[in-house]
DNA sequence: AACAACTGTGTAAGCCGTCTACTATTTCTC
DNA sequence: GAGAAATAGTAGACGGCTTACACAGTTGTT
């Protein structure tokens, strides 16, 4: 039995919402105010988990090793998080942080920063990429969504369409980090350990021999290019690819 | 101890590789020829694994309710898949198939063509959608790729930006197979059964209420707009996003 | 001031998951 | 046929999520 309880009445049914996400807006009560004062909180809780990912990943923010590290019992937190999943859908809000102030003029420069913002957000944060997406939507999160949207919408295209071109940006930076992370420049590979750099070779090696030998040819041909030996960012991946976003955009609005 | 030994010998390092990726290559030895003859076999793992997948989502393909439905104790499966990890590999690897045949003429065509079946394929087995995403390409994975690359080596594009542009295609087939699954289609919602119907519905009020109290109206609005009560296919984000990265990629091709 | 209600934490335990010994049994090779 | 090798079963360690229960501390009420 969790403290939680709805005092002021809100129209939707909470029940029936995924986990987490009355909690990331904020709609539950904090309990009533018999009994102990808690000796910790949710944002603590949270700030720890995001310490755990940051140094091993996802999966290190798990109750045991965030229960451990405050110095708690493991079920001491479900007083402040009903289930793991809540837990996660926090974190992964607290980790979008706020979107950066876009400029006014030009729509197609401000959607630029907006995903290289957003790109650099998962870069320096790649556990993020590991949150199953869904679509409900924390309140960082829309606060992104909504910057973009506000942008896009100047160029009078209709919501829906606004809608689209923003899940094309918010999925190229997304895909894009995820793609850097697997696939590193060569100055980050440089700056990688040993281990790490040994694997990476031997999956090229290996990979390069495989696709020649089962005569798939062109994706071992792309995957030899120079790009994987080129360490500007301007012209990587990512780069590329949201030029070619912006460019399908810009045509469609000039239609 | 595995009975896997590599006998003929591979100039790559094999132990260095990520879990599973020798093994969907099928470039490691079923053993030996002394002892009992397997019962079993791991494409019949395979095979059980994804009914378990298609069922019940990824989750639900684990080594004891795989093993349960064959009817051998857990750790047998190790004899032969030497983790979860490569599994899971397979798994996805299964789940891609084949591509399928494109036109030669039009590269456009041939890219939507392409596009589209993959798409249908996140839809038909949305678990894919689960599985961690690594760089290492399998066996029909990379015939994907290479379909879709040497389409797109007809524009005479160097391979690095042939190679992004698949990404870039790959990336919002993937996307939108997820954007989809979360916001049903009307249809789709209502074939649901009446838990879901529910939840879809209080997640949107809920989240209406909650965008517009927070001064988010840009979002709330375009999620009000009726791409959500369309039910034609060809005029949703999906294929709204196709087309404004062909014309993207178009446009550079043309220069 | 005393009691009752309520809340936070600890202990214990259940369930499920991955994975590693060890043992017994079957089958192939010599 | 005898020994070697591989397979499947038994048992168990370990970690993760979650619930039930008891205890202790705090607050509001009588």
């Amino acid at each position: 039995m969790t403290p939680r309880k709805s005092h002021d009445p809100v129209p939707a049914d909470l029940e029936a919402l995924p986990p987490g996400l009355a909690a990331a807006w904020g709609v539950v009560d904090t309990g009533g105010r018999r009994g102990p004062k808690p000796a910790h909180s949710v944002e603590k809780i949270i700030a720890v988990a995001t310490e755990l990912a940051d140094e091993e990943g996802i999966a290190a923010a798990s109750l045991p090793k965030v229960a451990a590290r405050i110095g708690v019992t493991t079920n001491a937190l479900y007083r402040y998080v009903s289930s793991k999943e809540e837990l996660i859908v926090l974190l992964a809000d607290r980790a979008w942080g706020d979107p950066p102030a876009l400029p006014d003029g030009d729509w197609r420069e401000a959607a630029a920063l907006w995903s290289r913002r957003l790109f650099e957000r998962f870069i320096s944060r790649p556990w993020l990429l590991d949150v199953p997406t869904t679509v409900s939507l924390t309140p960082h999160n829309a606060a992104w969504l909504n910057a973009l949207i506000t942008v896009l919408g100047s160029t009078g295209m209709a919501a829906q369409q606004t809608l689209n071109c923003a899940y094309l940006l918010d999925s190229h930076a997304r895909y894009g980090a995820n793609l850097r992370r697997n696939t590193p420049t060569p100055a980050a590979l440089r700056r990688a350990n040993p281990d790490q750099q040994r694997a990476v070779r031997a999956v090229r090696v290996f990979l390069d021999g495989q696709l020649r030998s089962h005569n798939l040819n062109a994706v071992a041909d792309a995957m030899e290019d120079p790009m994987f030996l080129s360490d500007e960012p301007p012209l990587d991946g990512f780069e590329f690819g949201l030029a070619r976003i912006l460019d399908g955009i810009e045509a469609y609005v000039r239609r």
